[in-house]
DNA sequence: ATTACTACTAAACGAGTAC
DNA sequence: TGTACTCGTTTAGTAGTAA
């Protein structure tokens, strides 16, 4: 999902494959191959050495035509291709959904849980990373993230367990895997306090995200939360 | 499958949707969409346009950005473009095959066959056309296409079943819908008669092909066979 | 903040053609 | 036949900016 030139390649990839190149070596010259993808013949040749220069299918040029067939790198790319449509297709739920909330000072108190080794455990094993002590506060202040964020509740989340410990008691918390500002691994946690209404986002992260993204009071940040798997 | 702006508008529309487009309505502003697309906010704003024009999505304009819904008609292009990669990937074998072959002038016997009653009322019923009588002899060639042939028969077939009229016995014959000359619609059969070997194709169509395509001994054609239903 | 226009630059395309 | 090069033309992409 790198390059610009990946979609015409991707288009290219499909039509060989279609054209009985996935598998097998078919023999499709570039005139025909142009013919199918309605472009030139110049053009359909241009696509066959930019694929053959990506590895993602193997050429053997004879008078008649090229031998062409598919690479096992090539075949991931489709397969890759597929298993994203198919989680879009497929999946009752979006694969992601974004958020935007304004900076805020909490109480501190995301610290003190975040270091819980009961939950930090779970996190590491769950989320896949060690948070950062404390939490990243997000005031949701449009109608849209307001709404959006509650329609997040009904979607499957990674559950954290909650536990006693001493005469207290820790609630189970519910996290989402999130993207940070485009750029930083995280995740959002849900009811790890019950202070805050649901247009509060509680942002973890391995990252002090403040320090990170060098982020003050006030400023706006977008958050990307992942649904799935 | 049309327009050569179809891949730009596909990998868009993709995108829109792994951004939860899809089925719900997301605030996606367009230099959101360029960041996760890897072009300008400008291209961006140009893609959701035309987008909207094709009505592949509804758009509702505010000044933090767009408000963005996949339509029915966008869902459905998605929904065609996974249908045919997972035919891609799933099947195990190719979606069609490519041959090609001389034309030569047979014994003259496929008419007789094409017109008969058992054989036209299959054919009509489990192809979707009416054989115009006879069939158009290839002489496949080269190495490459009697083996493609010869590995066809191992893929599911249109079955005709043989019957018994008066003291002679027709036998079954295995069909494969095919585009010949990425034109015409037709079918190959095999096994219609024993006396050719498989380096030998013949075609049905619902149209005179020789005419229509204006062929003659030794002119070549390319005949594309689909495997699947 | 946004979106999207205009004017320009960069890239892709395809006709002609060599091999 | 084939493929793929050069090179002029067309189209896509972007910077600047108005609304």
């Amino acid at each position: 999902m790198a390059e610009k030139t990946m979609w015409r390649h991707m288009f290219t990839l499909l039509k060989l494959a279609e054209l009985g190149a996935h598998r097998r070596t078919a023999k499709i010259s570039t005139e025909y191959l142009a013919a199918k993808m309605q472009t030139s013949q110049q053009t359909a040749s241009r696509y066959l050495i930019e694929l053959e220069r990506k590895r993602w299918i193997t050429r053997n040029i004879t008078p008649e035509g090229c031998l062409i067939k598919v690479t096992e790198e090539g075949a991931k790319e489709l397969n890759k291709l597929y298993s994203k449509l198919k989680l879009i297709v497929e999946a009752s739920y979006p694969l992601s959904i974004t958020l935007e909330g304004v900076v805020f000072t909490g109480l501190g108190e995301g610290a003190y849980y975040t270091s819980n080794e009961h939950y930090r455990k779970q996190f590491i094993e769950k989320l896949g990373f060690d948070p950062y002590p404390g939490t990243l506060n997000l005031k949701l202040t449009t109608d849209y993230d307001i709404k959006t964020r509650s329609e997040l509740e009904a979607y499957p989340a990674v559950e954290v367990e909650g536990f006693q410990m001493q005469e207290r008691s820790f609630g189970p918390v519910r996290c989402y895997p999130a993207i940070v500002q485009n750029t930083v691994k995280g995740a959002i946690v849900t009811a790890l306090r019950s202070h805050y209404d649901n247009s509060v986002l509680e942002v973890i992260s391995p990252v002090p995200l403040r320090k990170h993204l060098k982020l003050k009071d006030g400023h706006k940040v977008k958050v990307e939360v992942l649904t799935l798997p």
